[in-house]
DNA sequence: GTCTAAACGAGACGGTACGTCAAGTCTTGGC
DNA sequence: GCCAAGACTTGACGTACCGTCTCGTTTAGAC
């Protein structure tokens, strides 16, 4: 944002101006927080930034878009390489839960998902969002069967669904504080379903 | 409805008045079928009800409380009982896509999950009718353990996470036509996780 | 307006509030006068009568009505009785300048008339009011004719039409100081045309 | 314009480039005609025109001085010279309103006047515009006066105002249509008021 | 021939106002 | 006391312009 006394950032001549840009995510992102989603309106992020509302609309067409654009600035969870599956994981929905607990993170995505309930480009953003990349579980899954821990034939797309679910859900049910227990306990159902003889 | 001509219906008196409940509720529903969840407002379900907001307001407090009872009023969707485990969920879920997405159902309880995102009572409302009672599937994999079908030490609680958090994701992303053979997929590889040895 | 501390006007039921309407025409008056007419906005008028916009749109559909019905409200311009239509005439301008002068009224035509220019509804607002009544100069020339001061075959649309117009142009052009001298000049001028023979 | 398909004029150095200042004036005249005064802004003008809006800013600091230049641009109206005063000022009066009905001055000019109403320096250049040249009105009673055809004493001022008045108000109120009868009736009445005995 | 200054089109900027929609609250008057 | 009806305030919606600004380009005229 603008230091000093500068009141209003000024165009930077007939592109888009970064500053406003960064502003107004910034303030997306502290509203979202502190009204939650039913307080997130583009009202709000304008004077938040101290931006003019056709300054948000001439740059995110939707409420989603603006939405999705705060979340993928998060930064990113961590995936854990123990060299286990198991741990891996479990590890790995501990630190996404935590993530989703400890930063906005969590309260975005809940947002998102919401208004895809509603708003068809949310729905559309939220879907290339999904599939336009291979999910943490797959890729925690391949690594699995490159050391071999993985039994053949076991297709990882369906298991990287159950896995998202599952943290879907919590997230939407307010369960993000489940314990290492429990999860562990899900996450082994699961893996004995698909873990190689004898391991 | 109002018999004959009369489009307005008057006051009974000073008792509920069941035909406006009636009314506001087949109105949510239709709103809720026709404009989806975007377009669903207490305004227009008033409007459609040939209702007073008040009215509306007085029996149920938030969009969320009309929702659910809309939701509760849905005809349930069967559950199978074959015998086998594994039949038993595919089926299920097969009935639960087919109903979500042939009735209004589907619609219904996306769009009171969404409106939980926001709104504490809904949250609340969710969140009790998900714990208040067994879920289906929790019934099924209890019918299994009693035929033998499930380790022991397996709970059927996580399990019934999985699952249901597998049809929650399918129905907040538009994937209500998975084939059977995704699903049985799915199910498979938490089924392996939980059978009895030799099943 | 409200007295005493209550902040905000409730709804007295399913009828309109006079209140409310009260402040808002208060309220555009004041605008009107401290503003001018290019501050004069239907957000202004709510904000100043802490009243809601939609309050405003659903008793008058344009900014037209609205300063037609203010113009409507104010005290009426006093027609002289002199017994000679000259000073009838002359001393009615006077009156009329001086009532622009100094009360809103000026400013309140002056918007009206110069809304009619880009409003269709104000332009007929405005034809409707200047046309549903019989002007004052056609009520000051009728008595005079009774009293034998004016031709025969003197119309007096066309003379009403000529003061009149007279009086817009002033008001238009900010020229409503003109002396008494200037108006009995000009009004001369028409009286001379259509006097009876020997007055 | 520019010659052959390139769609954007350069500049041309630094000075005024004509072009752009022309094709601004046809622009904004154009707008008037097809959107009216109240759809006439300078962005419309600058699209219209494919002209950048600081362009047009440099140029006419308000909306008030590109009405006025448009305005000037016109073709004046034509100031009949039959030798008989009723016969010149009907004469005139039938010509402007003609003039006003068919080509775009008259909308230009009833713009001018509302612009004047609200703006300042629109309302300075309206005042300085009629008051700074002789009115097509004087120039015609002078010239009767030069035949004699003028009563001693008579001040041409006034009747021009109260001329100029009428014309005002008939544009203004959408009656440029008047039949030749009743501009003849109205413009009579002034006219015996100052006629020379014996004309 | 180079350099400076100004004008050009384009379009982003922070704003204000528009006219509409829905939210949830309130009162009336009929039953 | 419940009902339909509908007015109330509030506030967000998405759009249109406002007048200002900077950009990168173009050209004339001063050097």
């Amino acid at each position: 944002m603008a230091e000093d006394a500068d009141p209003a950032r000024r165009s930077i001549g007939a592109r888009r101006n970064p500053d406003s840009a960064g502003a107004i995510l910034e303030a997306a992102e502290a509203v979202l927080v502190e009204a939650g989603y039913s307080g997130f309106s583009i009202e709000a992020v304008a004077r938040r930034a101290r931006a003019g509302k056709p300054t948000i609309y001439r740059w995110w067409p939707s409420k989603a878009a603006l939405l999705l654009e705060v979340y993928k600035r998060q930064k990113r969870v961590d995936i854990p390489d123990t060299g286990r599956l198991e741990e891996d994981l479990v590890g790995f929905l501990q630190n996404l839960f935590k993530h989703w607990r400890e930063t906005s993170s969590g309260s975005i995505f809940r947002s998102l998902i919401a208004e895809a309930q509603s708003d068809e480009t949310a729905s559309a953003a939220l879907a290339e969002y999904a599939l336009g990349r291979p999910s943490h579980t797959v890729q925690i899954v391949e690594r699995a069967r490159q050391r071999g821990e993985v039994a053949e034939g076991v297709d990882s797309a369906p298991v990287a669904d159950l896995i998202s679910s599952y943290a879907w859900r919590h997230l939407l049910t307010n369960r993000l504080d489940q314990d290492e227990q429990s999860i562990r306990k899900a996450v082994g159902y699961v893996l004995r379903g698909i873990a190689a003889p004898g391991n």
